[in-house]
Parts: structure tokens; sequence; C-alpha cells
DNA sequence: CAGATACTGACACTGAGTCTCGATTGCGAC
DNA sequence: GTCGCAATCGAGACTCAGTGTCAGTATCTG
């Protein structure tokens, strides 16, 4: 469940026979630097040397060997996060705006039984939390 | 759990002190008649005779009426549903595109365990499933 | 170090949603 | 009924998110 390193990533990369170029390279290091979450045009914005199409590229090319995810923001719009690669969840904090990752196996056995009781056979699944972490709930006591 | 009558919606509207417009009147139809998820400009198509702006200041309006739900595609792009006022989560058929609307008490309880574990305050929450209806399960055994 | 080809960046394009502002219109008051 | 006026509307320009094309460039393999 650990933050994965631009390092790491690009030697997953190679390992999967994509190369290792000055953008992609550029790119993560722009995202590491981002903070939790971004937007597409930040990395657009926070990377000037790099093509608004390949930034969208790369994007997808790293949620596809998911290192990169999507956060559902509550108003529906999408931003992206460096993410571990294990399946996870997002509880996102309205009030300072942070994300951080959860896994919950009883969640998951809960939707097995949704399985049987509905006929649906579920393949993949998106689950956001919207509400306060506990630093700002400390804080704002 | 049942589907909303654009009839029901219109006395909700009234009720709220909100107009009944001509639009408004035309847009509710229109959404019924498009089956179970639709996007804005599924809508906007739909309603020649009503503006664009129109058709967005009205989904956000039943959205805050509790009455048109998002619905997240598995690709992350947004639609919008007709939708029963309580409280729901969405399986969405990957193979036919249908959506049912579905809620389990114990993944509501579930979360509520999160909470005591991670600190974090809940006040709202989303759920898609992404697979296989029943009867496309049925269908193609 | 050369060649095949994966990758890039400029640019034009689509789709989704917002904003402004002058013109309409629904509806409560009379 | 009709009057007044705030609520609503429509046109259109604008922003932001993402895609497709295609000629040029750079990476990796041999
Ligand atoms: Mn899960
Ligand atoms: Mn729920
Ligand atoms: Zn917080
Ligand atoms: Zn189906």
């Amino acid at each position: 469940m650990s933050q994965v390193s631009p390092d790491a990533i690009e030697r997953l990369l190679s390992r999967r026979g994509y190369r290792l170029t000055a953008p992609r390279r550029n790119l993560l290091e722009v995202m590491a630097s981002l903070g939790d979450h971004f937007s597409a045009d930040a990395v657009v914005g926070a990377a000037p040397e790099v093509g608004r199409a390949t930034v969208f590229r790369t994007l997808r090319l790293l949620q596809d060997l998911g290192v990169v995810c999507q956060v559902v923001l509550d108003d529906g719009t999408l931003a992206y996060r460096l993410a571990p690669e294990e399946h996870h969840h997002h509880a996102l904090c309205v009030e300072c705006g942070s994300v951080e990752d959860f896994s919950s196996p009883a969640l998951e056995s809960v939707l097995r039984e949704v399985e049987e009781a509905t006929g649906f056979s579920v393949e993949a699944h998106r689950l956001e939390l919207y509400g306060r972490c506990a630093a700002c709930r400390a804080a704002s006591n």
C-alpha cells in the first residue's frame, strides 16, 4: 500500500518493454511533486516542455500499468493520483482536499454478497468516500 | 426505490418554489424517454427547442432536488439518470449497458466500521459496480 | 553505430460544462 | 383578468478535458 517512486515506475516501464524517454521521466517527476492528486492540466502546466498529447498518453499508459489511478471528486470531475498497484479506494477530505487510500476486506466480502443476492457479477468497482479526515476533525474540535 | 415520474417531479418543483416552465416540462419528458441513463448531450439532442445552458442548469437543479443522479461510467465519463430519491448505488452492465440501482445495509455498516478504524468521518460516498447483469449472464450461458 | 519503430509535439477537433446578458414568462398580488 | 417583476431562458462565446493525425525524433537492439 506504499507510494510508488518515479524510479520504480521507470524500471516497471522498461521491464514491460516501454521506452524510457525524457518526456516520461519528466512527467513522473512532475506528478510526484504535485501532491496526492492532480488534474491533467496541472501536469500540463508543470511540464511545459512536454506536449499536451503526450501528457494524456502517459496518464493513460500509467493507468494501464496500474501506477496511476483516477479519483472522482465530489462534483464528478476526475483527478489522477500516483497510487499503489493494489486494489484500493479513496477517502477525500472536503476540508483540506487530501486523499487517502484505504482497503477493506469486509467491504469486498459484502460485494460478494451483493453478487449472490442480485445475480450481477462484479468485475470491477469504484468506491469514493467524501468527508473529513482525522487531522481536520482534530483541528476544528 | 421506484422510478420517479415526470409528473411527480413537476409537483416537487412547485412545492419547492421553482417555476413550472415549458423547457422544464419538456426536459422531464425527454429524460424519461431516454432510458436508464443518458449523457447531457443526448438530452440536448433530444430537446432541440431547449437551449444548451438550460439543459445543464436543469440537470443540476434536478440533482440538487435528488431526482437525478450521476453515474460514473467505467472510463470515468459521467452520465445522468432519473433516480429514486433514496440513497443508492449503481450496477452497470458492461455488456448491455444497463444500469440498475441497489442498496445494501451491510455495505453501509461496513463504512461505519471504516470510519471508526481510520478516524475519517464519511459525509457522502459513491459506489459503482461494473460487471455483467443477470440477464446477460443467462443469455450467454 | 545504423535501422526499425516506438514515441513525440504541434495542431485541429470534439464533447462537457460555465458565464453573461438581453429577452421572456410564470405566478402572486391586486 | 392583468400587471409587475423576479425567475428563467437562449444565444453564443468561452474554458477545460481528452482524442486523432501525421511528419519528425529518439530509443533500443543488433
Ligand atoms: Mn473494493
Ligand atoms: Mn452507500
Ligand atoms: Zn482534511
Ligand atoms: Zn447486461
